[in-house]
DNA sequence: CTGAAAGCGCTTACAG
DNA sequence: CTGAAAGCGCTTACAG
């Protein structure tokens, strides 16, 4: 067996009530106490046993982030800065691959039972049930970041001030045949999703969004090649001057469609994705995409879990963390009125 | 707080021992008290407070995965699937992410203290120790995928029978000047790494890997980035007809700087990557790649964790798995006769 | 400043 | 088939 807190106790020979408040940092200890237990435990490499800890102070492992599957990349690289950036303050940072959606709550009731000081819950979207009674007994702080945990606390990804722009941007460009691709599962609360942007840039410019520039995408597997497919079918049959194709991945597909189809259209068709993955600004024909801010994410959330373990009755907070529109060559723009009026700000909430 | 074995007890007028047992599944609980304490458990929404079920039992959750924060994209869809199918056999599975692979045996040692029944090490390269006798005192078994823990049970990744392959594609096509990006830290104990398949086809040639073909690549931050940048130089100064860009990223780096440099030349020169990423396929010219059969190393993955569990003293297992070229667009070949010669099969083990 | 003792929630050998 | 009891390794209120 491993070492444990009364074996040193036994060497050192002082009482194990005595090497846990020096380890554990407490007060009670003459210094020159605390250092030889700490130095000697050091020496044999003793580490508390995190099951007997958690057991006896009713407080387990700091945190454990629980996500799907199947998410962006962009997802994925969000969610292990904040993994390893809150592994410091909780002094450990688990995280919970969840393979079907519908398992959610048996993950969250999981990871609960773990006690952890606290939980994120990210990039989930179609489960929403509340969990503030249980969070309540197990003393733990649930985050939810876009996901849609309502009532706890939330960050939640505005996506629609990206599309506004991007909108903006075709309509003040001339684009009179643009093509939207509609996840019919994204769900738009609030209008903060992908949709409600472009919906109000359409608004604002006093046009119509006609039901003919949206395209359903609905990934099964394979974003890429469903944007290749729906594209590459749209060429034979229709002009078309603008595209937005949901994200990165299945603009990568789209670029490949309008490269089949005449390499020349390429540049005649304004193509933007979502997300800003790393390798869209190193295709042969850079991808616009919108991206968020994700330090300001990163703060946040990271300054929401501490403030709610400070006062796990206090208010829920909700942080809103808007999108943005980068504009690379598969849709230059030069005219530099046309880009001030794109970034004008505005307040939609 | 929450409820526990005793509440369920009480309210059944059982002893807590019945009730442990009814839910474990153990022996000695008639069938009909079983399904009474089943029942009334889930309807209270009982579970086992894992902290004191590890310290009684000495077993902790189930399956650990320790990762490092950068690893390309097919690493962490690897791992993750690993996870999610691993979860099912040791009825948990959670992760740790690596911020600096200093750090690994602080995460080893962390992931030790909780007593689980597994690890897996994943794609961690720069350190090497032996954690046998840790391993062994707590009885966890301990997997190294893609990585230096020398000793324990090793899945290898055998990058050079892909490499072997391009290379001899690039050699039968006649490629007279090419260019093979050399990681300086890859290391090659036991030529299975990149660059060993690619001195094994120039031998075999009867022909000599002059140094002036290979560039050094290491990437600091972005590989693609990298790439873009020496490939620009490279083009500034030398012909070029063949290239193998260490990674996909890097490859559409290179794509791009072709691209940029002249794009009719696009066609003239064979670019290989590594990792088949899920976008390759994707690309305006579809990227020619290397990758491993997945399935394969998850069931081997699987099939070895289980194997130690039964017994933990077993000699050591190594299982390799090859690495196989996919030719895409980027490296066309039409010739069956070199595409036959590209794929004979060879053993080099 | 230090130690003896209780107890966190579970499981299991032992007794019946 | 069922229950009483011990104990996993730790922490903390209590006593000195």
């Amino acid at each position: 067996m491993s070492i444990a807190i009364k074996d040193i106790a036994l060497k050192l020979r002082v009482s194990p009530s005595t090497v846990s408040r020096a380890l554990s940092g407490k007060d009670g200890v003459s210094e020159e106490m605390r250092q030889r237990i700490i130095s000697y435990a050091e020496d044999c490499m003793f580490q508390v046993n995190p099951a007997a800890q958690a057991l006896r102070t009713g407080k387990g492992s700091g945190l454990i982030l629980i996500a799907p599957m199947n998410r962006p990349e962009v997802a994925r690289i969000r969610d292990e800065i904040l993994l390893t950036k809150l592994h410091q303050f909780f002094g450990s940072a688990f995280s919970l691959t969840v393979d079907n959606e519908e398992n959610l709550e048996y993950y969250i009731k999981m990871a609960l039972a773990e006690n952890p000081q606290a939980i994120i819950v990210s990039g989930i979207w179609h489960q929403n049930f509340n969990l503030l009674e249980a969070c309540n007994t197990h003393k733990t702080a649930l985050l939810s970041i876009d996901s849609c945990l309502a009532g706890h606390d939330e960050i939640i990804i505005d996506r629609s001030t990206g599309t506004e722009q991007m909108t903006r941007m075709f309509l003040l460009s001339g684009c009179s045949h643009p093509v939207y691709f509609k996840h019919p599962e994204e769900l738009d609360t609030e209008g903060y999703g992908r949709l409600s942007g472009i919906q109000r840039a359409y608004k604002e410019a006093g046009l119509e969004l006609k039901p003919e520039y949206c395209v359903e995408f609905n990934p099964k597997k394979n974003d890429s090649q469903l944007g290749y497919e729906i594209f590459s079918e749209l060429l034979k049959r229709s002009y078309v001057d603008a595209v937005f194709a949901f994200n990165d991945l299945a603009a990568l597909g789209v670029q490949r469609a309008i490269h089949s189809f005449n390499p020349a259209s390429n540049s005649e068709i304004k193509l933007v994705g979502f997300d800003d993955l790393p390798i869209s600004t190193y295709l042969p024909t850079s991808l616009s995409s919108i991206s968020i801010k994700l330090e300001t994410l990163i703060e946040q959330a990271s300054s929401m879990l501490q403030q709610r373990i400070l006062d796990l009755n206090a208010p829920r907070e909700r942080a809103i963390i808007p999108s943005t529109l980068l504009i690379r060559e598969s849709s230059r723009i030069t005219d530099r009125r046309i880009i001030g009026e794109i970034f004008r700000q505005t307040n939609h909430n």
